[in-house]
DNA sequence: AAGAGGAATGAAACCGATTTCATAAAATGA
DNA sequence: TCATTTTATGAAATCGGTTTCATTCCTCTT
């Protein structure tokens, strides 16, 4: 069942059908209605494919997530899609398993005809063939939305969270609650977010004229079994951190396990803020203070952002889109969620240290 | 840059170019190495769209998921796309939040022509709209795969777990280890995973010989926040349970949270095993006893399931593909995790932590 | 050397839409 | 009423591939 069935059943030509389909030409009202009641008695829809074909265009957007089962790329594919969902695109899923290598591969695959746009984490700020590859597919006309972490060198649309002050904030809580002994599980030095949560922490340590302890800072790449394996070192130093800002959820979690089977209480031995909630651990009764940010809300505006970029490129349209000389770029703020992981019970504590 | 541009610059016509692209005619072999000489100096790449309006096929699959955050959710989705890239398809996603309404119609929005197959967790096994859009699709050639849930009347290959003999288990273990007031959270009655978990429940109990009490069995629709609302009223009964099997995670998570909020204290107070493990919850040194199964597995193996169909569908090929005469259904196998929460540590009691 | 058979290739139809352009029909104006 | 403009519609080109079918070109027999 295609258009020139309905042309012929209507008694009219396919050009005709197509108008009518698309509602914008004009067709004489009568022959309007007598077409579409044709198309209503029929199981007729439009073949997609055809119609990319022939308009050069078509509404999927590819999104590369580096771990699928992480509950903030969870958030972020929640806003993704459901903005998607409002403004009729097609989201497709790409998981690069945190592996630059697949990354690169799938980018390469990514073909103009099948997709409007892309939307990515990429594994690695620093990775250059993922950089390459971005960049030809922003060259060839493919708009690309950066989450989270960046690209070096690359000059696109963006969304990505107020890092540095989120971490400022939080290690400043710390530091007011009287805890000077503060170590930091950082992200990848590669990385904007891994970076300017770095800053933040000392730019809030310096700011109280507390002393940067080179051996009080190591990299938990964002995971939670290098984290856990910094904890051990930094826990066997000689005179050990008893205050920790984490980079990230996976992070946080590492540190947990480690305190956990070290029998170290938060609250009583240690303090602990981290950037991203951990909603679970709410359910358990774990109460750990949180940089928090509105995440899925990233995801719904980085859609958004491609949206008007793409709006942009249909045609010079002033209120809609935008134009190649103006690079968008979303910062969306971080709050303190405080439940109290960052503070001391002295009073409380039977057992003090 | 298309075929034809090719064609010229190669001195072949655009059917040749065609067969060297797709490899498999016969093409002389100096005018094969001329031509991918050609291909390999451009940048060309083939023009995916008319090559699946040529061939009236494509490579996407559309994958429904009720609940995008939900980390069982997230596991099926990796599974699927770790699948899809070494089945060479690519993933739609579309979320569908547990809302049968945008379920039924974003279902209606698939495409024929643009998608090859259908993935999907359908939110109720019995909603009327989705389970005649699924026919619809069916029938006209679109193969279905359902994961964890069911349709009613509808035969399709899909992907289940042995949810009743895994709430046996399970519950078998609360009653081995001497609780009696055991108390069902269940899932929604119109579910597969719902109704047969209630089964494994009742089976275990009348194995054992225990009366079954209806005000034990409360329906915490597997959703945090219901759960929260049954718990309170199982609380408040006369003579409440003592032990707790609820039925999914996130049904669990509304027991803890009830029971966090109360200082109810696992292991002390109450005893409690749930389907679907809660990683996180290990971080947080709660350690509850689950019934476990291989979910990333259940994703890929839905992938697998629709390329077997779709390989069937391409013409008879006994190796590799099925015929419409089978359904095909894969049931993976529960395993219980067990961590203590199944057991009252009356001994212990005061003496540990 | 001529005919047969097979391999290599191109012309053209096709997939199912959209869109331009030309034409027929209707509406308008003088 | 006739010329002019406007509106409605269809024929045909187009998007970028694939595939059938016919043709040309070899190679091999006899």
């Amino acid at each position: 069942m295609n258009i020139s069935d309905i042309a012929k059943m209507a008694g009219v030509s396919p050009a005709t059908v197509s108008r009518v389909l698309n509602g914008n030409a004009r067709v004489k009202e009568s022959t309007r209605q007598k077409v579409e009641e044709i198309i209503g008695n029929s199981n007729y829809s439009p073949n997609q494919i055809a119609r990319n074909l022939s308009n050069g265009c078509n509404r999927n957007v590819a999104y590369f997530a580096p771990d699928v089962e992480n509950p903030f790329f969870s958030k972020i594919l929640h806003g993704i899609t459901g903005m998607a969902n409002t403004l009729n695109y097609n989201i497709f899923m790409i998981g690069t398993d945190e592996d630059p290598e697949l990354e690169h591969r799938k980018l390469m695959d990514i073909n103009r005809s099948e997709f409007c746009g892309v939307i990515i984490t990429p594994v690695a700020e620093d990775d250059a063939a993922t950089a390459a590859a971005l960049k030809e597919l922003s060259q060839s006309g493919l708009p690309i939305v950066l989450i989270d972490r960046d690209i070096q060198n690359g000059h696109y649309d963006g969304v990505f969270s107020d890092d540095e002050n989120g971490a400022y904030e939080a290690v400043k809580l710390l530091i007011c609650e009287g805890n000077r002994k503060i170590a930091l599980i950082s992200g990848p030095p590669a990385s904007r977010p891994g970076r300017k949560r770095k800053e933040g922490y000392l730019k809030a340590l310096h700011e109280y004229g507390i002393p940067v302890r080179d051996d009080y800072i190591i990299n938990g790449g964002f995971k939670e079994d290098i984290t856990y394996e910094a904890m051990k070192k930094l826990m066997a130093l000689d005179d050990p951190p008893d205050s920790f800002f984490s980079s990230n959820n996976q992070s946080a979690k590492g540190v947990l396990r480690y305190l956990k089977e070290n029998h170290i209480e938060i609250g009583r031995d240690v303090t602990l803020v981290t950037f991203d909630d951990i909603p679970e651990l709410v359910y358990a009764g774990i109460d750990i203070t949180v940089v928090d940010r509105p995440v899925m809300e990233m995801g719904s505006e980085a859609m958004r952002l491609l949206d008007r970029r793409l709006q942009g490129r249909r045609g010079p349209n002033p209120e809609k889109g935008i134009g190649d000389d103006v690079i968008q770029r979303s910062i969306v703020k971080t709050s303190l969620i405080v439940r109290g992981s960052e503070r001391i019970q002295r009073r409380k504590a039977k057992g003090k240290k």
